[in-house]
DNA sequence: TTAGTGATATCC
DNA sequence: GATATCACTAAA
């Protein structure tokens, strides 16, 4: 079952942890499809998290993550890698979930260039693209959490939260 | 551990 | 226009 826009519209902290072990589906222009698995999720909510690219306020980049819940939001890091990122949550607050590793590719650069997303998807509706969406087949992996990486600078308070999850066991 | 990369934001 | 920053990866 391919995941609808009302999937996206509850709390960043709901959405992360459920998009664990959905199937994100990507069908490229020759009509081939490429999917895996989600491993690994983070989230980020609200301008007082120092990881979320919103804290710094809004600005014309930041944008999309105040916008309507279901958009995808890519964003070019260290000039080289593509993370994917969707929006959550109702219009307004700042919050998203980013695809941080997928069962065969571990890491969010990898995982978006396998899937080949750039940022000609920035903007796109998740639930409603020929291209890019997420299918949920039934399965449930047990979910460990785990503190967010990546962002030292944020300080010691938001990095300890544990806001990552991560399918498996343990 | 560091080098590399380029868009964005911030500071002249 | 110039510089600092960054949710990363690969190589060493």
């Amino acid at each position: 079952m391919r995941l609808g826009a009302e999937f996206f519209r509850r709390d960043v902290l709901e959405v992360a942890p459920d998009l664990v072990g959905k199937v994100l589906v990507r069908r490229l222009d020759d009509g081939t499809e490429l999917r895996e698995r989600i491993a690994e999720t983070e989230a980020y909510r609200g301008e007082e998290d120092k990881g979320c690219h919103a804290s710094k306020g809004r600005t014309p980049r930041t944008e999309l993550l105040y916008g309507k819940s279901g958009v995808i939001y890519v964003y070019l890091c260290y000039g080289m890698h593509w993370l994917m990122n969707v929006i959550t949550g109702e219009s307004g607050q700042p919050q998203g979930v980013l695809f941080r590793a997928g069962e065969i590719h571990d890491g969010p650069a990898k995982l978006t260039k396998f899937m080949q997303v750039d940022g000609s998807f920035n903007g796109a509706d998740i639930w409603n693209s020929e291209n890019i969406w997420i299918e949920d087949d039934g399965y449930r992996p047990e979910i460990k959490t785990a503190p967010r990486v990546g962002i030292d600078y944020a300080g010691d308070c938001w990095k300890a939260i544990e806001w990552r999850f991560i399918a498996g066991k343990e």
